[in-house]
DNA sequence: ATTTTTCTTAAAGCTTTCTTAAAAAAACCT
DNA sequence: AGGTTTTTTTAAGAAAGCTTTAAGAAAAAT
């Protein structure tokens, strides 16, 4: 998955800093800028995915820098104010933004919020991405919507990780996928050591879903190379 | 697919500009009154296929106007009300909004509810024009309208949260809904920590509605996705 | 302002799932 | 064929996820 980009515009230099480790954490792309100007310049410059404003800024603040993005683009905005600042002042001038967080604020709590925010627009961008919600290979049908599996009509139960092995083989048919590749996909985290997980979990699979686990008719060991379902 | 039209009726200025863009950045058309009369008025020359209305406003609020349309049309409707209005009261009987969102709101996520209602009556016009606004299943009746739920005939007392976990279920009768999806919609708002509040809610739902919770035959977990109701 | 209801939080207990390791089987290679 | 490597199979312990309870906080009703 590509790496998120967050602009970060504020000018006091210690939250830049502290936030700065925060998402670098959680594997986000941080961009800086310290007030509305520059915050524009950058978005020129750049792919971005998310915006936390600080309101009080040098030059430009937050709220008119925040109504200038507004007028094209449409990535997710988080405000940051100050106590004292009258928020409801901020909210009610309704300038577009998409979530408000007042300081001081814990570094956790506004990670959390723009992961939330991503989340969303993410899910935006890509309504109809019902990715043809079933799928079916001679007798087993995969349906991702309902999460439920069968072969030739019967039901069959599956574990999350087993369905996320089996539905990557299926969307993948006639190309033989590794181990690895298999491990990052299904488990979404770097495949470091050797274990044998993936393979047992094939094995669960094939418990449940072949006739005959011995000689698969769905899913084929490539030896020495990996794991498919022919097409 | 022919254009669809949205009816934005606010008198604030800068929502209905935020809004205008986009709206029109997601392809709709949108139309704009800023009071309920005019919002009366507009629906009777124009074909509408969603409207946003403003609780506050000059002249005929929301609340009002939404209650006239509703005398004469079946069209989804959005509210956008301040926090604390009560929320229940909007999407119940009397008043009957389809959604809410809180100001101050996320532009996106109202163009994200908007679309939901509007696929939602798409659905809904074309195989079977069945929104008696009530759903059935198996034994157990939700009254949408209403906000009433009874199993095998006998009615069963749900709370506000309750009702709206188990509507938005029932509304998605065969597919798995994660704890996330849940609480965002039936909350409306971000889901931030990983708090169990969810569970909770559907342990009580199933202490209600089911005979046996232990053996749910309406809510199943789908371990390690979420909650779904069968089709 | 008080009572009642509803919601949230936290923790304990239970169930399911995942991982690990090791032995057995199969495929490959020389 | 014999040795080597890779995959399959098993089983048990560890980890993760779900359920249930209960008590306090918050919200709503009176």
């Amino acid at each position: 998955m590509a790496q998120e980009t967050i602009l970060l515009v504020d000018d006091e230099k210690e939250i830049v800093q502290l936030l700065d480790i925060y998402f670098r954490n959680e594997g986000y792309r941080l961009l800086k800028a310290s007030d509305g100007i520059e915050a524009l310049e950058a978005l020129r410059s750049e792919a971005v995915d998310l915006i936390i404003l600080d309101v009080m800024m040098p030059r430009m603040d937050g709220v008119e820098a925040c109504m200038k993005i507004r007028e094209h683009r449409h990535m997710p905005i988080i405000m940051l104010s100050a106590k004292g600042q009258d928020i409801d002042k901020i909210t009610g001038l309704s300038i577009g933004a998409d979530d408000y967080v007042t300081k001081p604020f814990s570094p956790l709590e506004l990670v959390a919020r723009a992961k939330s925010q991503l989340r969303r627009y993410k899910q935006l961008n890509r309504p109809a991405e019902r990715e043809s919600g079933e799928i079916e290979i001679d007798g087993l049908l995969v349906d991702v919507a309902s999460h439920e599996v069968s072969v030739e009509g019967r039901a069959v139960k599956l574990t999350p990780r087993e369905f996320a092995v089996l539905e990557l083989l299926a969307r993948n048919r006639g190309i033989v996928l590794s181990m690895e590749r298999i491990y990052e996909h299904a488990w979404n985290e770097p495949f470091l050591d050797g274990g044998n997980t993936v393979m047992v979990h094939i094995r669960k699979i094939r418990e449940k879903i072949e006739r005959d686990p011995r000689n698969p008719r769905y899913i084929k060991t490539v030896w020495g190379v990996g794991y498919k379902i022919d097409k």
